[in-house]
DNA sequence: TCGCAAATAGGAATTATTCCTATTATGAGA
DNA sequence: TCTCATAATAGGAATAATTCCTATTTGCGA
């Protein structure tokens, strides 16, 4: 995301505040302007130690606090992971994830085929469904490079 | 899975073992029965309460062990959850999800059309894919009817 | 049957997250 | 611009999920 990007999702979510009569804080403003700059779908503690660099008394539970709060009102998503830390998204487009099974690194991809992909009429005995996520696990760039370079 | 094959799970398991030198212990074989009898992709702690009906002085710690030595070897496998506890599959066909975004149940279904579908070649430039995941989420039957009772 | 080392149980410790409350800061209204 | 009410925060404490420690138990090969 550009900053120009990063600027106008903090923008509007300063206006979202102001219409529903919520605070817009600077550490609100902080940690959304973090969040949406960063492609990395970080957990809190790296949010705050990133937050801190600017706000250095913002605290720990301000900033777990702040992203449910954020993603309470769908300005941000809760990523789905297998480590033990929540991890968090602000990419509210429709994409999907690439997720490297060494790392944990978490990298957005978009595809109109997967995007317009039906579920299966048989789900419906499962219950109603409201959006599809599709996740490709493998080994990014990075560690493919590395473990060839280990064995 | 039906009790034969859950019996066959665990029998396959206990010669796994028999041939990796490591210990088949009735604590080993009745969390992978759990795990393999129920359909719910429980967390450690679900594990727990059920295994110790059977086995009352089996610890937290064992269980929590189990499941990660199970995970290890590719026996179960955990599966990417929202929550803050970490959920297990004992089903390792290939199969998808279906999560409910109101009372978080998982539920597996099966999709040949799924289970084809490829990756999008630009991906490539994000790493090598081993595997396609697929997560449909919505409202269970049980949580849209009550939802709609409540409405 | 025996013995060894893997595995376990019970309790403690660690870590991620949430709670508590005194204080601060936002922003509506004057 | 100022005031003030209250939402929000910071700092410290508590909770919950998970991991660690070690004395004891048990699986299984010989």
């Amino acid at each position: 995301m550009t900053s120009a990007q990063v600027g106008q999702r903090v923008a509007g979510f300063i206006a979202a505040c102001r219409r529903q009569g919520v605070k817009a804080t600077r550490q609100r403003m902080e940690i959304l302007r973090e969040l949406a700059a960063t492609g990395e779908h970080p957990d809190a503690e790296t949010v705050f130690s990133r937050v801190r660099r600017r706000l250095p008394s913002i605290s720990l539970d301000t900033v777990y606090r702040t992203l449910h709060m954020l993603q309470e009102k769908g300005v941000i998503a809760r990523v789905p992971s297998m480590q033990d830390r929540a991890r968090f998204d602000a990419n509210m487009d429709r994409h999907h994830h690439f997720v490297c099974t060494v790392c944990g690194r978490i990298s957005d991809f978009y595809s109109a085929a997967l995007d317009s992909f039906a579920p299966p009429p048989a789900v419906r005995a499962l219950g109603a469904v409201d959006s599809v996520h599709i996740e490709l696990r493998g080994r990014c760039r990075k560690c493919r490079s590395e473990l060839k370079k280990n064995k």
